[in-house]
DNA sequence: GCCTTAGTGCAACTGTGTTGCAAACCGTAG
DNA sequence: CTACGGTTTGCAACACAGTTGCACTAAGGC
């Protein structure tokens, strides 16, 4: 009985071994984005194994990198539409400054109405809010840190 | 007769010192954000003074850092409305991927009706459009890197 | 012109991400 | 179940952005 992370290696075409399967499972089982050094941290892997195996994913359409505005790239899986062939998301991402979480918003396909000057074409969209979650505003308590 | 570099420098309480103007200058002429090395290379500075400049900058309301999702961080000067209590600006950047030129668009402030998490506190919005500029799509002709 | 404060440069360091290469491993075929 | 070939992995070394400590220098108020 294989486990959920081979089911998902294999429907990719990628090769399954214990370095991939525990990248996989790290980033089922973190809610968000992780990045790189997070996931090495986490899978016990080396560095560079970490980066070429997260590139592989996003080759396979399994992981989409995260711009989240912190310097550090991260990744989070991919929910549907993804493949090999192009990465089709537009949704938001909401990146906590203050424990520094990052995590994927619903997309409402806000595409806002920036008009680009002529004859600039669009290929991406990178659309990141920062601020504080839930959790931190309840344990920090009101706007305690950031407005003064 | 003060360059308009002095002009700036000293309407925001800071020193005029040949590195600073020569910074200030770069970034006035420089359509566009610019990035750290790049202007390191430009001004004939040492790195870290260049670091040290834009952070003054950054805090005196002079510049404002861009996220164009290209990893490194980039400075724009602020157009207006900026001062060391705080940035004001919700605009958007663009960056062509074939160039690696970033600038700032006017803004239509277009936030988009992304419905955030309840209990979660946005304090910035990162729009960032990745593509090609016009000079590149006219030189590169058609859509001939991006496509296939 | 002097003196204090702020700015500069050097060196060294941290952190993220990449490249080359040899050894180990996965999956398939036999 | 064993052998083979192409992938993957790990190590070492590197590249680049950005930061910190400290001594030296320069700006600007007096």
């Amino acid at each position: 009985m294989p486990s959920p992370a081979t089911d998902l290696l294999r429907a990719h075409r990628l090769r399954v071994t214990p370095a991939r399967r525990a990248l996989l499972a790290e980033l089922r089982a973190g809610s968000g984005a992780l990045s790189a050094p997070e996931l090495e941290r986490a899978v016990d892997s080396d560095r560079v194994t970490v980066y070429r195996t997260l590139s592989a994913f996003e080759q396979a359409g399994l992981v989409h990198r995260v711009h989240d505005g912190s310097g550090a790239e991260k990744y989070a899986l991919c929910s549907g539409g993804c493949s090999p062939r192009g990465h089709v998301h537009q949704h938001a991402h909401f990146r906590c400054g203050e424990c520094g979480r990052t995590e994927c918003l619903p997309s409402a396909d806000a595409a806002p109405a920036v008009r680009l000057p002529t004859g600039y074409e669009v290929s991406e969209r990178i659309l990141t809010y920062v601020g504080r979650c839930a959790g931190c505003v309840a344990t920090g308590d009101a706007s305690a840190q950031v407005g003064a």
